[in-house]
DNA sequence: CGCTCTCTAGAGAGCGGACTCTAGAAGGCG
DNA sequence: CGCCTTCTAGAGTCCGCTCTCTAGAGAGCG
């Protein structure tokens, strides 16, 4: 076996970098080769499509954030839902190329392009993370009175939202964010805000 | 004078129905000449550049939403706030087709390499719809006692995101979301609960 | 009816990017 | 030391897209 020159992540890296320079369509296969002083035999040899290499960026962006935070779907619902909007938030400081990648949107991703391998990577990542988001919104339409709809703007979306802002521009992502995503949560799910029209 | 065959908005019609079916890299010139079924002469003639292309349609998108928002401004801040983000998710539902645009966000549509002209028209609107912002937030801040961080979180960002999970997803947007974002907005500016560490 | 001016039509040049192909470098193993 | 297998190198092909260019269609106007 001859030496592994270029380490794979090192051309994921690259292409993540690109992404932060503009839109996904800034990751052309060229232009990793020259982010990367890499060549394109390299490149070719692990991705056989410019799609698989999308596929793989996606992919290793999704683990790296639904692993860290399995580990607080455990708790009280208002609790973890409170637990994973902080924990977002904190991960997004940390990994800030990642983060891009997933509020590009797997759509800028050309999933219907990727090889049969990724996508079942990915659908099994899905089915897994959707099973925890099921039992979490479950758990806390019970706690709350809240609908699944609400439940998901305020749990989910909430904070891609408070950290898309800083992203897209660029921007530190401010160190009070943590508290004020909480403060949002926990006021959204226990408020006793009447729906227009009734209860 | 010779008839005007075709209408400049087919085209940018076009090219947002080409936008529905992927990123905005789905825009090409030879897409949107297919799509609208017209002669790359009758675009060039109209738009010097893709990028021109690409500015018509963003300020096109941008002029129909803030012509919605506008007048709501006047209000009571949290009136005015609520007002905002009920309307967003109306004008989101109406024109899905634009609302994508706005989603997409400008970074995807080559602003670098904008004309003059339209760049300038940009600018315009965003000084006119920051100056608006900029003063509710600082009612706003009066009233609750939130920062700046917090009220662009709840105001601005909180009712995009409820809409973007439908639009990215092509899904219709619910009946009911218009009173989720109102619950949610008022519970966030006026719910009594404490930062961590103070407040 | 011809002249002009605006707009349309569509062929094709030029370019950049995805992907292919061949030559070869380098470790493991007899 | 030779051979196999894995990986690298980079030139070259092909394709699609942006943009250009020329020919011409159709309205207004004298």
């Amino acid at each position: 076996m001859p030496r592994l020159v270029h380490d794979t992540s090192t051309i994921l890296d690259a292409a993540a970098r690109l992404l932060a320079t503009g839109s996904a369509d800034a990751i052309t296969v060229a232009g990793v080769i020259r982010e990367a002083a890499v060549s394109s035999g390299s490149v070719y040899h692990r991705f056989p499509t410019r799609a698989a290499l999308l596929a793989a960026l996606w992919n290793r962006a999704v683990q790296s954030f639904h692993a860290e935070l399995y580990p607080l779907f455990g708790d009280e619902p208002v609790a973890a839902a409170v637990a994973l909007g902080r924990r977002t938030v904190t991960w997004c400081r940390d990994h800030p190329a990642d983060a891009r990648v997933l509020l590009t949107g797997l759509g800028s991703f050309e999933p219907a392009a990727w090889p049969r391998e990724s996508r079942d990577l990915r659908e099994a990542d899905q089915a897994r993370w959707d099973r925890h988001i099921r039992r979490l919104v479950t758990d806390l339409k019970a706690a709350t009175g809240r609908g699944t709809a609400e439940i998901l703007l305020v749990v989910v979306d909430l904070p891609y939202a408070a950290v898309r802002r800083y992203l897209s521009a660029g921007r530190e992502i401010p160190a009070a964010l943590e508290d004020i995503v909480e403060r949002a949560i926990r006021s959204a799910l226990t408020a006793d805000q009447p729906l227009r029209g009734g209860s």
